[in-house]
DNA sequence: CCAAAGATCGTCT
DNA sequence: GACGATCTTTGGA
């Protein structure tokens, strides 16, 4: 979409960690065809350490490759045979980590993004969830492997979120992780109305 | 070939 | 808080 400048691919330095850029996507846009959002919640997932990393212990399948792959493509799989889940991937080819992106506040496109959910959802609830944000802009694993520092599907310049304003608390769902589910690698914009679970929830807030 | 599980969401009690 | 939907992917027989 017009006015939105592509990051710059020193986003990804090498020498970034992953957590580290999980915090700084917080506050930057998220872009597909004439939809998009502003990036308020997300998580690291730190590779083969990670036993909540889908390629913990070096596991490798096809498709897991765009995650072996080289730094700002994405890295997109179908969850529970309905959602799809959208991850950044962040370090240099073969090391596979990656930030899930869970939320954003919508910010073009909310009639389309409503459209899709096939109800009257209010903003505050079209992007607030993996699934829930891959349904809003149209995003399947077909999109698997993409760079997002190109193309109509891309990560654009925002607004970064000073420190101050972000929260962390462990993942969400990764219950199987072990020793892994506890560490604090989600990361959120404190107070954000469009953020999938407010720490101390144990449920998403009812429609409204 | 077959079984099992899954980084979720919506609905129901 | 619990449960079911829905189906790809993976690993083992």
């Amino acid at each position: 979409m017009d006015g939105y400048r592509v990051l710059d691919p020193s986003f990804f330095a090498p020498e970034r960690d992953t957590r580290e850029i999980a915090r700084a996507l917080l506050g930057q846009i998220l872009v597909h065809g004439t939809t998009a959002g502003r990036i308020v919640e997300t998580e690291a997932y730190l590779g083969v350490s990670d036993r909540a990393c889908h390629a913990w212990g070096g596991k490798r399948s096809p498709r897991l490759e765009p995650l072996y792959g080289p730094p700002g493509h994405a890295y997109i799989y179908l969850i529970y045979g309905m959602y799809h889940c959208l991850n950044v991937v962040t370090k240099p080819a073969g090391q596979p980590e990656c930030v899930l992106i869970r939320a954003l506040e919508p910010l073009a496109g909310l009639e389309a993004m409503a459209e899709r959910s096939g109800r009257k959802l209010p903003p505050a609830q079209l992007c607030a969830g993996p699934g829930r944000i891959c349904r809003a802009l149209e995003l399947d694993r077909s999109l698997s492997g993409v760079n997002l520092l190109a193309g109509d599907f891309f990560l654009a310049e925002g607004n970064g979120v000073p420190a101050e304003r972000i929260g962390s608390s462990p993942r969400i769902g990764v219950d199987y992780a072990g020793e892994d589910k506890d560490r604090p690698w989600r990361y959120y914009v404190k107070g954000s109305p469009f953020i999938s679970r407010v720490p101390g929830d144990k449920v998403k807030p009812a429609d409204s």
